[in-house]
This record gives C-alpha cells, structure tokens and sequence, in this order.
DNA sequence: CATGAATGAGCTTTCATTCAT
DNA sequence: TATGAATGAAAGCTCATTCAT
C-alpha cells in the first residue's frame, strides 16, 4: 500500500502538536508546571508518553512551544490608529478569556526557575506594554506619560492577579470601569 | 551530667524550630517549594534530616510553619487609631523588606492548587486587607471605600509583582508617590 | 506505469539489505551495537524506520546479518595449496581495512551473553582458525603443530586488540615482522 | 535513643560500597555496562536502588568506583628486584582469579563509549606494563628490549582475550609455559 | 514495497519519608 | 533528642517495535 502522503502526515502532526500544547497549558496553569508530569500531558491529550517527545525534545521544549504559541498571537494590537480604550479592551479580553495562560506566565515569572524564555518573555511583555501606553497616554493628555503607563501596569498587573486569586469576590466589572474612567474612557 | 531541666529542652526545641522555618522561607523564596528538597532545608539549619520529621509531619507542614510564622506576626497593626499611612508605610516596608515571602506567597498562591492553607491565608489577607482599608477610606472621604479598597488591593499587589518582576525597572519610589497622593498623604 | 519485473523488485531488495547491513556495520563499529538506533541505520542508510522491519524481524537480526555477510565471504580462503603466509597476509590485510568489523566482533563477544549467534561464530572462527593453521604449522616443521596454531591465535587476537585500543602507540609493522620471522617468512 | 556513632555509621557505608562495587563487576562482567541496569546492581546488592545514589551520583561513577577499587590495589608489583617471572605469575594470577575484571576493561576499551576514565586506564596499563617489561627484558639479555615488550604485550592480551572467548579449548598450561620458556623461565 | 506517527516497557535519577541506633 | 543510611514511588526520557495508509 502506499505510504500516507506528505500533507496526511502533516495534518497529523498539526492535530498532536495542538493536543499536547492544549493539554500542557490546561495543566500548567491548573497546577503549576513543576506539578504537571510529562505522562499527565500525554493522557489529557489522549496520546501515549512517548510521542510527546517525537515533538519536543523536553518537557521544557514543550513549555516553550506553549509560549510561542502566544506569542506569535499578539503582534496583531501594535498597530497604527491604537487608542488607550483598544488597549484596555484587548488586556480586559485576555483577562476574561485566557486567564488559564496568564495564569501560568505570572506563575512562572515568579518560580525562579532559570527558564530564559520566559523571563526573555515576561520582560518582553512588560516593555512592549510601557511603549505601547506611553504615547497613548500622552496622547490624552498625561503629563509624566511614562510613568502614567508604570502606574497603569501596576493596575492591569494587580487586576490580573487578583482575578487569579480572589476570582469569587474580586469586583472586576468595577476596577473595569474605574480603570476606563481614570482614562476618560466612556463605556456605556 | 545532669539532665537539662525542662526549661532548656522547650529553649532547644524553639530553636531547633526557628532554624527550621527560617532556613525554608530563605530556600523556598530563592527557589520555589518544589525545587526546594528537605535536604537543604536541613542543611541550611546546620541539623539532620530526620530531625525535621521530629517537628513536622511533612515538608508541606513545615511550609505551614512557615506561613504560621508570619500569621501570628501581623496581627498588631490592625488596631485603634490605626491611618492608611500606617497602612501603606506597613505594605511599602514589607515590599522593601519581606520580598522574599511575599514571592514565596505569591508563588504559592498562583501554583499551588491542593494546598488549603496557603488559599486560606491568600484569602484571608485579601479579605483582611480589604476591612481594614475601607474603614480609613471612608475615613478620609471615599464615597465607595470598599471599592476604593479593592482598587487598592489591585495598586499593591501589582506593586509587589511588578517590584518582583521587573526589579531593574520598576519605578517602585515613584509608584509609591502616585499611590500616597492619591489618598493625600504628603511624604515630604 | 507497467508493473516492475520480478527481477527489478528481487534488485531493489538486495540494494536495501545492502544498505542497511553496510549502515549497521559502520554504526555497530563505531558506536556498539548498544549505542546505536534502529532510526540511526535507517536514517545512514537513507531509508525509513519501518523498512528495516520489512528485512529484519529485529535488531539483533540486522546484527545476524551483518555477521552472516562475513560468514558467507569467508570460505575463499581455505583452498588447496595455501601457505602459512597466505594466512598471515589474509590476516593482516583484514586488521588493516576491517578493523571496525573485528572490533565490533571481539566488543560482542565480550559483551553479549545472549546472543547464541555470536559465540557461534567466534567459537566457529577460533576453531577454523586452529584447523586452518594446524596443517600449515606441520608443514613447515613445528613439533607440535596445535599448540603452536594456538600460540599464533593468541598473538593474532593480541595484535587485533592492541592494534584497536593503543593504536597510536603500537609498533604494528615491528609485530608483524617479528611473526613472519617465527615463521620462516621472509618479506623483503 | 542516641544516635548511631561516626564508627557505626562508617562501617555501615563501607559494607554499603562493598557490595555495590562488587555486584556491579560481577554484572558490567557478565553482561557489559550497558547490559547492565541500576535496578540490577542493587538488587544483586541486596539493597534499594536509591541508595546507590547515596554513594554514587550516576551509574557512571559506579563504574568509576570499580576501577578505582582495582587502580589502588596494583602499585605492590612495581618494586625494586622484580624479576620478568615475578611480573609474568603476577599476570597469570590475574587471569586465573580476576578474569571477570579483565573482561569488563577489555569490554569498555572496545565500546567507544566516551568514557574518559576507562580508557585512561587501558593507556595507563599499556604503558605501564611497556615500562616494567622492557628494562626487565634487558636483563635477560633482549637486544631490543622494546619491541620485546611490546611482543610479550601482545601474548599476554591475546592469551586474556581467548581465555575470556574460549575457555574451554583453549590451552592456557600450555601457552603459559610457552611464553615461560621463551623467557627462560623454568617451571617445575 | 515504503512511510513515519504512535506505543509502552524500561531506563536513570530524585527525593520525601522511615527507622535503628 | 538527634543522626543519616535506607527505602521506594514517581519523574523525565529513550527506543525497539507496530501499524494504518
């Protein structure tokens, strides 16, 4: 018989590659990328150990390929005609959306675990998001923009984790609507 | 020789258990509760490993220890005539001084999901947190404190994990000035 | 496409076998047979894993047939009308252009107890050896002609084994002058 | 309960070492290193594998530990008044009481496994026994003392390697006092 | 005949915990 | 009370082998 063709082969790989990227991010934010073992991947994935490491070379390798997955996600924002209320809008979606991922980011950035990825990535972060608010910020007015975009980090950092934490009694709809206020924005 | 009175035996318990709980905090803030072995803790505590077991059950219960530790400690601001500059002057210098625990915690609070008692205490501080700032708030004329409070909250902790991870860059003095001023505190 | 001829197909066959045991040879000698994957001598011989199934039931059988191409190459040599030094020559010129192959073979026979096959042909090879020598030693006048077939067998593997392990060092050309001398050989 | 002494305590590792080192040459002898598992050496020790690890950081320095054994018990020979029948029935002693030793080195020197250690030693012993024999063979009488070394080299590596293949057939007395007689020597 | 994705047993290693002294 | 040798479950990873196409 013949042998499956090039794209069946492909399509194959895609489809495991997803699973496993799926099933590790799922698991490394649920508990922690040190409590997650390489066979819990596999089974939530539906696939056998062993052929997570037909794709990556670790189970480092596999956290990796869950980063660059977000990353190659978000060069989308950093466009021209950006106001502040898109940026908000875009961090607040994340925050309502893909919690399990940031989640798991905050988590590593505080395990020191010498990842240079994600510390490359969490400072990467951080750095796009003071050069992205500082002109909007000046933009609307602010004085000192640069550290306006500082103090509204520290707000957006603080949501997250608390969203994270206190999910149950942590008024997010209100600092939503403070945070949109302090910034003139009017949401209906 | 004659046998140590009781006295001397309780006076070598409770350094046997300091040495224990200070050597954890060091080593589980330096490098996360799992990478962190019990063997090292010992190590760092100058005793042996099966000593540990003489005081606690398990490794989780020395991190209980240690988080005790710091539960029995805080209970002396919250009391009368207390100010939120008493307040922020008691975070700022746990930001300065305790970073460690207060990524240890961090840490935990993000990583660990089947430890009660880390949840406990994240939420309790939150909770705690929250009742004791409202009433200075409203003390100095917020018309919401308690949302004012949980914007509070969310200034803090994004203090502390922006402080945590981006140390070199983090503007923290400044961030300190905005947070002060906004709840008119004039630091000269 | 007309459908390839029998003959083509029995072609192509023989040309993958030959792959595979040339690839398994060069890797077995160069790394151990322990040391090396079934997806490395696929990999040298240019072919896909599972092809290697198609020939071989196992490992150990590519192994099998790498030894069974020597066994079978073997025979010329023992011929009416051969000298002492025909025999020398023919051992010489194998320690000089297969040496990975003897050196693959005493590895196996040293390492391996389980591989009935290989013992077999080391014992087969010892035991030709002394047959093939025994004669030719009479011939040329020894006393004790088996004996001295032995004492030559042992200098042999001695040469072999040095030869592989202080390559560098041993005087090969002064060992192999002073056994043509035991044995009357004179070459220029 | 006091607890165990530093006497105790030592005689306990010691006990411990001793059977880790002596079941792993047994087993790196009957089977080869790789053949051989952790599992296996601490089973055949009587003891857990974990503890292997209280003594040895890998299975490597297990191997290493073997050697050692071996390297530190050899200086004795190499003394003033050695004569080449000292040096000879030292060798056969050898041969008749450590082949499984000798089979492992001989095993390592052909597995190219990168294993500085091993074939350090291999070198080692190889000049080493270059340096005893030679001037040994001058006093006899050697023209090329060398050379000779190098020829008695060879004996004796191939009479190692056919007793470890062919032990039943092959003739050890005999080649003993053949190698012997070539140096004089006589043996009621 | 040929492919390589997929499997799973088995390997080395780590480490919280136990226990005789 | 104090010690550290000893245990064993579980982790990450490798690789010979199978199988749908």
């Amino acid at each position: 018989m013949a042998p499956r063709s090039d794209e069946q082969f492909e399509a194959m790989r895609q489809n495991t590659i997803q699973r496993i990227t799926h099933s590790a991010l799922q698991l490394f934010s649920e508990k922690g990328y040190k409590n997650t073992s390489v066979a819990e991947i596999a089974k939530r994935a539906g696939i056998s150990k062993g052929l997570i490491y037909n794709y990556y070379d670790s189970k480092e390798e596999v956290l990796k390929g869950v980063i660059e997955g977000f990353r190659s996600m978000k060069d989308e924002i950093v466009q021209e005609g950006v106001t502040i209320e898109n940026a908000l809008d875009q961090f607040f979606m994340m925050i309502e959306h893909q919690i399990g991922f940031v989640k798991m980011m905050m988590s590593f950035s505080l395990d020191v675990n010498e990842m240079p990825i994600v510390e490359e990535f969490v400072h990467e972060k951080a750095e796009e998001g003071i050069q992205l608010y500082t002109p909007l910020l000046e933009k609307i007015g602010f004085e000192d923009p640069e550290t306006e975009a500082w103090f509204l980090s520290t707000l957006l950092q603080g949501t997250a984790i608390l969203t994270i934490v206190s999910h149950e009694d942590y008024p997010l709809e209100k600092m939503k609507k403070k945070i949109y206020q302090r910034y003139k924005i009017n949401k209906a």
